[in-house]
DNA sequence: TGCATTTCTGCAATCGATTACAACCCTCAC
DNA sequence: GTGAGGGTTGTAATCGATTGCAGAAATGCA
């Protein structure tokens, strides 16, 4: 005894009216007399009907979904700022539409088919690397849905974004290295391209030329924000005649694989080396030592963007293109202390 | 200048053919004669036509998406399991969508949302705990879509599912600790109602029975798998007169949890405990120390999942009901060491 | 050449809801 | 009593693609 799934006709016939009256009733209640309204709450709740979203999704010329291009999800760097934009999306009733960008690499076309009206009404992008020729067709191409970039934007700047202040993050990492006296500090870098490493790179040096610090080119490693990346740059710190006493990591990945490898080797942080991450991610506090770094509002980070996007899907004469920036801080834990010259 | 976006009437007359040859050309491109599918093909490519996937959804009775139910969106612990999911998926061509039911558990209603087929073709739940009538809804509903379960499962175990073999994985850290000559082993579990904590406490507890070990009551303290949970079972260790000289954490979260906690308060691991964790997450091999865990294959355990998903959508009568049950592995690091009696 | 297949294509119905428009019924004011 | 105007409801077009069916064209075979 199988039962199909009713349909909006099924309801209009056993409350006795017609297909738009069930419609009104349902998605605009106030047109609807009182009376006609109960009836077909009454019958709609009798034949358990739901709604056919492909249906209403083809008539209303939208589709209820928002493209989330991560760069990689298996990095839990993401997972804090996916839980706020899903509880951003969930208030306007959209769904959240996960594509791991890593592949897409390769395939810049399965990128280029989510940036189109029929699979999404909207796009938050995570990853600021995506290649410029998906950037341009998406610009030009103006069936597009909206996109705003969160976290990572792309260099030209010409898209919304929702992001921190990475310059400021990286002086306030350096500020508090040198307020503990350290003078020569190294950096673990994010990949080149990447406009993360390049605000920090640049607040970094910043403030050490600031304060009349340079930094040694020597001292400077290449990452791509990964726990191992950390600890390729742990052992060439190693490898080091002259060591900095303190390191900046741009993530804490990269700190925590850092200070991993350098334990392994017998050096102990901050006993041998301050180290100062980026992010704060979950488990920095609870790493030993406790790990200093600059917190990021990952959460509230994803919400922004999931707020933003959505006014600017209701409202798509909305060009205004300033990207809102959220404030950092500098959490100060265990893994650094003064230098003792 | 803006151009409304080509719809199969356009490419149909483009290459001066019908829409119901254009459909065929792109979807069953050996159903038509060469000529007119090159014809067709030049055309969709120079009109830049995308099929409307609401349209094709719609007269498909389907929708291309899976829903994933997940715990808590911002633990790490499922970040590697979604990317497996998607690689899944992407080879199907469905999409993922992320559904975070901690909100659901306060309305029900929502997730029963998701559970109807014109929301999804196929659901993942990596969330054994949804409320009982939402299940059942499911079940007696024909008119929902298959759903299966990684990693957690249902008590009745009625619904397929793709998981670890959780009671070996418990013997495997139990065998380890006692091989390591530790007679008193505690234990921290997850949540009481959660399927997971009743599997891998079962298996601890058989173990130590094999080997004529018991476990005191006062060394269980339960805790819900998080980081925090495992520090406050720190603190009630440490309250503790005669101390167990290993702990088994039922998760990796936990066991870091644990051992940070106790490292405030000036205790080392392994030398004044050993711990053994659950689940290797990434950080695990990072940690200082690094944490001795039952290896869970997280993303193979994600495609697993949607590929069993996959064949169920595809032939909607295959009912077998095993699940499929993927093996654990004991990885030994630094958390734990031989009892010095 | 003539008839039977096979291959290819087009017509038109269909998926299930939304909504512009028109029609209807009331009420109320003059 | 009549016309204006507000409130409700129904009719039917529409969103854009897919596909069963039948007809047309091409091929095979005797």
């Amino acid at each position: 005894m199988s039962y199909k799934t009713p349909r909006i006709t099924d309801v209009a016939r056993l409350a006795g009216v017609s297909t738009a009256t069930v419609s009104r009733a349902l998605s605009k209640p106030e047109t609807v007399a009182e009376s006609t309204r109960d009836a077909v709450l009454a019958a709609a709740r009798e034949s358990g009907y739901r709604v056919n979203l492909s249906a209403r999704n083809l008539r209303r010329q939208r589709t209820g979904g928002i493209v989330i291009l991560v760069p990689d999800l298996g990095n839990p760097f993401f997972s804090r700022i996916l839980s706020g934009i899903e509880e951003g999306l969930a208030k306007a009733d959209l769904n959240m539409l996960v594509v791991d960008t890593r592949q897409a690499r390769i395939k810049p076309h399965m990128v280029t088919n989510y940036l189109h009206a029929s699979r999404a009404d909207g796009i938050i992008a995570l990853d600021g690397s995506l290649p410029d020729g998906v950037l341009s067709a998406t610009l030009s191409d103006s069936d597009s849905p909206p996109i705003i970039f969160a976290c990572e934007w792309t260099p030209s700047d010409r898209f919304p974004s929702v992001r921190v202040d990475n310059e400021r993050g990286a002086r306030l990492a350096i500020s508090h290295l040198a307020d503990l006296g350290h003078r020569t500090i190294g950096m673990v870098r994010g990949p080149q391209a990447n406009v993360l490493t390049g605000a920090r790179s640049t607040g970094a040096e910043a403030e050490m030329s600031d304060r009349n610090l340079i930094l040694d080119a020597a001292h400077a490693f290449d990452g791509d924000f990964s726990i191992e990346s950390g600890a390729r740059a742990a052992n060439l710190w190693l490898a080091l005649a002259h060591r900095p006493t303190a390191m900046f990591c741009q993530s804490d990945q990269m700190a925590l694989g850092f200070i991993s490898e350098l334990a392994r080797h017998g050096l102990s942080t901050p006993k041998d080396v301050s180290v100062v991450g980026f992010d704060d991610i979950d488990i920095a506090r609870r790493f030993i030592p406790a790990l200093t770094t600059v917190h990021q509002p990952r959460t509230a980070l994803g919400l922004a963007a999931a707020e933003m996007l959505i006014r600017r899907v209701e409202a798509r004469d909305d060009q205004s293109c300033e990207p809102s920036i959220l404030d950092v801080e500098l959490i100060a834990r265990d893994s650094t202390r003064a230098f003792e010259g």
